[in-house]
DNA sequence: TTTTATAGATTACAGTTGTAGCTTACAATT
DNA sequence: AATTGTAAGCTACAACTGTAATCTATAAAA
């Protein structure tokens, strides 16, 4: 199921707070971007064709809400960004951002104190 | 320049080696697509309109090289990645996937040692 | 009860993408 | 010189996307 890069500005406002309605999402549409009511719906009824967000309530005052979470969506993402230019090698895929980001000294640090918290929940 | 999956394809074969030519990429495109050779031309083609990949030589016998280099091309997805889901959060990103990803403690171990290289690159 | 505002449905339309067929020009072969 | 194989060019066409206008039904207002 791809969602497109419109389609998912409307999913982050639903993973930001939902469930919410139309007007709701209109007015913080608006915050960002210039769209018309009309694209807004559009996005919400192919959104809701793909099975991305689900609708509840009475016709007149549906409530929209996602059907995957952010976090599978991005874990999903990741694993896809990984396996289609890492050859689904994590470790590589990190070492290659820690090496072209020239991350400062602090955020270093803080990758190490993760890294080491992560490996208290091993062995 | 937004590059398409299926153009993403035959840059993966320029980035694997290049330049090289038609008959070259339909034989190594073989391997692994199921794709008429008229779909790689026509990839070959929208990618040189895009800006790409670089046609160089002779016609009848062009050499194809991609325009921008696998190295670039993963900073920015990566980049892309974590402005549009993480904030632009770098290290947020990482944690999400050190958390997510339930690293092995080997993994764990290398994504150590690699940063304790990387910070002696500072002060 | 009539009017009005509007959520949601339907239709639109150009650009992109996935996938491929048909045409042309020319280098190599006969 | 005639034939042929095939890069490269041109055309095609449906699905998906970005973006929106128009229509319809109904809850709220007057």
């Amino acid at each position: 199921m791809r969602i497109s890069e419109s389609e998912l500005e409307v999913m982050k406002l639903l993973w930001e707070k939902s469930p919410a309605d139309l007007p709701e999402l209109i007015e913080r549409t608006k915050q960002r971007r210039d769209w018309d009511e009309s694209t807004i719906k559009t996005l919400l009824r192919r959104l809701v064709g793909k099975g991305a967000i689900r609708r509840t309530g009475e016709r007149r005052s549906y409530q929209y809400t996602p059907a995957i979470s952010f976090r599978e969506y991005r874990v999903d993402l990741l694993r896809h960004v990984a396996k289609s230019f890492f050859g689904s090698n994590l470790v590589e895929m990190f070492c290659f951002f820690v090496r072209e980001e020239k991350l400062s000294a602090e955020e270093l640090g803080e990758l190490e104190a993760i890294l080491k918290k992560g490996s208290e929940n091993h062995d």
